[in-house]
Order: C-alpha cells, then sequence, then structure tokens
RNA sequence: UGAGGCGUAGCGCAGUUGGUAGCGCGUAUGGUUCGGGACCAUAAGGUCGUGGGUUCAAAUCCCGUCGCCUCAACCA
C-alpha cells in the first residue's frame, strides 16, 4: 500500500475537522458506536487512558479529603421535583424505567443524569451534628443524559464521569471549596493533560439546573472552539433545602448545610485529542498515555535485533516506564505510522545499525523529532524525555491559545473573532437578552467571566459593562 | 427536532435504458523482505441496512422504516 492510502485514512484535519475527530477516535481504537443511538463502547486503548485519568486524579481528591463511595443508578423520578430549577434543567433529557419484572412501577424511576438528588437524600439521613461536617465523597460512575445528536466522548447519551459532593456548615466553607476543586482541575488538565484552560464562572444562562454559581474549565480546541471540561457548582442551600440536609450547629439550632458538587468526565478524552491531535492522529500526554514508549525493531530477524528490543523494554519496565515492544510482522515504516496515529509520545527505533554503535534512535510524536542516544541509561533518557514532552505539550497549546485570544469592542468584532477561531474577550452588561443576541448572531456562547478584567461597555447594547466575558464557540 | 449527506465483503468505494455483484486495502497460508504504511503466489469473505410494492426479473424504480455522519438548537 501507498502513502496515499495512508493519508486517505484520517480527514485532512485543517480541511474537516469533525471528519478528521471521527476518523481518529475509530481508526485509532479508541471507541467504537454501540448499538444503541448515541452510545459508545470505549475500547482497552480508550479505557486506559480514562484509568490513568482516573488514578491521577483519584490521588488528588483523596488529597483533598475525598472518599470514594457509590450510589445506586435508580433515582425516584419525585425526587427531580424537590428542586425547582433543577427539574426543568434535567427533565427533558432524563431517561425513566417505567416496567421492571413484566409490570408498570408504581413510581417511574430516572436513571440518574447527575446524583445531586439522591446523594443530597442520603446526606439528609446520615447528617445530624456540626462534627459531622464536612462530608465529602465522590462517586466513579456512569450517568446517562438522553441528547439528540451525539458524537463520541464529547456527547453521548451515557458517559462516565466523576462526581464530588460536599456539605458544610457555612456557606463560605463551601464556597471555598468549589474554588479549591476548580483549581485542582486547572491543574490537572494542564500537569497531566498539557491543556491550558481557562477557568472562571459562569453566566446565569450556562450555570448548572439549581445550583447558585457554577464555575467551568474552558479548553480551546485546535479548531478555536472551546470544550466545557469540567464545573464545579455552588449549591449554596438549594439542594440542602430541598433534601433536608440539617445538622444540629453548635449555638443549638438546627440548620441546613451548603453544599457544592464537581465533575469532569469521559469528554476529557475529547478535550486531549482536539487539543493536541495533528495530521497524523493523536498526540497523548506522557501521563496519561497508555503506552509511553514503543519500540520498533528494524530487520527483526537479523541476529541480535530482538533481544536488544526485550532488554530494552525490561529495562523501562523497571524505571517504570509503559512501554511496548511490537514484535508484529508488519514493516517498520508501517508501525511508524500506526504507533504515531495512536499518538505514543516516543517511538524507539532499534536495528542492527543502533545495536553495533551501541545507540536507539528516539522520535518524538509531538514534535517528530528523531535523536540517536546511548542505549547506556536509556532508562533514565526515556523519563527525562518524558517529562520534556509533558512540559512541550502544555507550553505549545498554551502559546497557540493565547495566540488565539482577542478583543471585541462590538457584535461584528465578536463574530469575526470567533469565526477566525478565537476566544474572544467583551465587555457585557449582564443582561439576558444581550447574551442571547450575541448568540443569535455569532453562533457564541458565554464560556466564563474573565477574571480581573473589567471592560467599558457592554459590546452589544453599549450601556456600562458589568464584566469582561469570554465568547468561542463550543462544543 | 430543523437542514444536508450516506447505508453494497472487516474498511474505503464502483456498480441507472432493471438481467442475478466487482475493485483497492485488510484478513488467512507459504515464501522473499524490513531505517517512513514492501513484494509474489494462493485462498476465504456479500440474504446489497430493513419491511413492503411494481416487474418474468430489483443493489438499481416507488412507498415506509431503522441507523450513521455533518451543521443548527440542548448539555459534561
Amino acid at each position: 500500500m501507498g502513502k496515499e492510502n495512508f493519508v486517505e485514512q484520517i480527514a485532512d484535519i485543517e480541511k474537516d475537522f469533525p471528519q478528521w475527530y471521527t476518523d481518529v477516535v475509530i481508526k485509532t481504537k479508541l471507541v467504537d458506536y454501540g448499538p444503541v443511538k448515541g452510545t459508545m463502547v470505549i475500547r482497552p486503548y480508550g479505557y486506559a487512558v480514562w484509568e490513568n485519568i482516573q488514578s491521577e486524579l483519584n490521588a488528588r481528591f483523596k488529597e483533598c479529603g475525598y472518599e470514594n463511595a457509590y450510589f445506586p443508578l435508580l433515582i425516584p423520578m419525585s425526587f427531580f421535583t424537590k428542586e425547582a430549577e433543577h427539574v426543568e434543567g434535567f427533565a427533558p433529557e432524563v431517561a425513566v424505567v417505567t416496567h421492571a419484572g413484566g409490570e408498570e412501577l408504581s413510581e417511574p424511576l430516572a436513571i440518574r443524569p447527575t446524583s445531586e438528588t439522591i446523594i443530597g437524600n442520603m446526606y439528609s439521613k446520615w447528617l445530624q451534628s456540626y462534627r459531622e461536617l464536612p462530608i465529602k465523597i465522590n462517586q466513579w460512575a456512569n450517568v446517562m443524559r438522553w441528547e439528540k445528536t451525539t458524537r463520541p466522548f464529547l456527547r453521548t447519551s451515557e458517559f462516565l464521569w466523576h462526581e464530588g459532593h460536599s456539605a458544610f456548615a457555612t456557606a463560605e466553607e463551601a464556597e471555598a471549596e468549589t474554588m479549591k476543586m476548580l483549581d485542582v482541575y486547572k491543574e490537572f488538565a494542564e500537569n497531566v493533560l498539557a491543556i491550558p484552560v481557562i477557568c472562571g464562572r459562569k453566566t446565569e444562562k450556562e450555570k448548572f439546573a439549581g445550583a447558585v454559581a457554577t464555575y467551568g474549565m474552558e479548553a480551546m480546541m485546535k479548531d478555536g472552539k472551546s470544550l466545557q471540561s469540567g464545573t464545579t457548582h455552588f449549591l449554596g442551600q438549594n439542594f440542602a433545602k430541598a433534601f433536608d440536609i440539617k445538622f444540629l450547629d453548635k449555638d443549638g439550632a438546627q440548620k441546613y448545610a451548603h453544599t457544592m458538587s464537581f465533575g469532569v468526565s469521559t469528554r476529557l478524552i475529547g478535550a486531549l485529542i482536539m487539543a493536541h491531535g495533528d495530521g497524523r492522529g493523536l498526540v497523548l500526554p506522557p501521563p496519561v498515555a497508555p503506552v509511553q514508549a514503543v519500540i520498533i525493531p528494524i530487520a527483526a530477524k537479523k541476529g541480535g535485533v530482538v533481544e536488544a528490543c526485550k532488554a530494552v523494554k525490561e529495562k523501562l519496565e523497571k524505571a517504570g516506564v509503559r512501554v511496548k515492544f511490537d514484535d508484529t510482522d508488519s514493516s517498520p515504516g508501517w508501525k511508524f505510522n500506526e504507533w504515531e496515529m495512536k499518538g505514543v509520545p516516543l517511538r524507539i527505533e532499534l536495528g542492527p545499525r543502533d545495536i553495533e554503535e551501541g545507540k536507539a534512535l528516539i522520535c518524538r510524536r509531538d514534535t517528530l523529532e528523531k535523536t540517536a542516544y546511548p542505549l547506556d541509561g536509556l532508562d533514565k533518557t526515556v523519563k527525562q524525555l518524558l517529562e520534556v514532552v509533558r512540559k512541550d505539550m502544555l507550553e505549545t497549546a498554551r502559546k497557540r491559545r493565547d495566540g488565539r485570544i482577542v478583543y471585541a469592542e462590538d457584535l461584528d468584532g465578536i463574530l469575526n473573532g470567533v469565526e477566525s477561531g478565537n476566544f474572544v474577550k467583551a465587555g457585557w452588561c449582564g443582561c439576558r437578552a444581550c447574551e442571547d443576541e450575541v448568540k443569535a448572531k455569532t453562533a457564541a456562547t458565554a464560556r466564563v467571566f474573565a477574571e480581573g478584567e473589567t471592560s467599558k461597555k457592554c459590546a452589544v447594547c453599549g450601556k456600562k459593562a458589568e464584566h469582561t466575558v469570554i465568547f468561542a464557540r463550543a462544543y
């Protein structure tokens, strides 16, 4: 097969980004479509990425005092009606079980779209005294939201996520936790996923149904669109009042708790793909790459090559590197392209020539640079390179994003900005009509408030600006 | 849900005056190869998404239906 055929395997990233995305997720075997509309099978390669994300996040959550637990998938429908905004926001996309055991159920059961309600219900049973606060529980689970149209990782009927739920005695603590977990997300996104993110508060229109305030972490994809990659919600006493989460305080008074919640989902995998990928396919950041280094033998049947590869593999495994030795029959060129498409951070080429010279050729996926390194101490070299790649990927992504943030004074400015694939900062008076106007005219939405910046006038109505908002087209 | 596109071998596709299905890649076996998707030989693989209709005859024409992709609206 010639080069031309390979190029046809994935769509041109410049010309057809959506198709490129679909091609990449399917061809690299991250996912496959499930038999039910809107569902996806997360295949071993994709699930391995998720497991790495989970273990990095778990470590951070536990450091913040969270314990993992598991709440039921099925939630009584009546729970949803207890918080007015919540039911309004989620009702259209909730899947409901009406029959079981061959009979119609007396009360329909919702398949959780999120667990504030059932967790609120349980917290109310458990909580008695201020001494038991704060409660900090995280759960890893699947949730279901019946979306109209879907795309693997970005929007599917069922997806995997984590949701952290905590309850505090005071609003200040709950609010502080909301900000703290947003910082945890940011640190994780940047240092683990190598994705620079912009964090900030969401507008009323964009906030979580039932929250007092929602904060989001927005990441820029290569087409200039924004992907909401994580959110934290300050719920105030909304859910505490709806579910009767009360405690006896020091002063002997019964008080409602203040709660917050936060979550990130398998959508993060979509973020990885679209923030780092290139014309050859995936580019995975080393901390979450299922395979961090792949060893490709050249002229494998020549004496000593396989042995040398195995020796390098063993050495790297001992050093804690996730390494694969590709000893299949395909030609080296085929393997180069295959593993590049799969985004493996480092490729180690080892042939008779290298072995003679006591060296190995290492190719970085992010820059495609090839350099020969001594076999002696290769484990240390690889570990260092993985760290370099991680940092460089973050820097590269940061520069790309920073070069694509522009300011606008009016609607035309916002439109021009987003059409050229930028995030646009603009003033906003704070009224819903102006926010809707931006969306109607530019297809861009208010992503988050830009912290510490104040514009003079609203880009839509020209009145005094209350906020500076980052507008972008979003997934 | 609105607009557009598409369902033929695992993947990508060809196949209209309707006549009983083909190409490339991949797969299997054997051999030669191996520093950017190698080559030769042989072979396996299809109720043409699905239901109905027209016809002597349907992948092809008509009606319904299901699914997928993109854009728009909603969301992690």
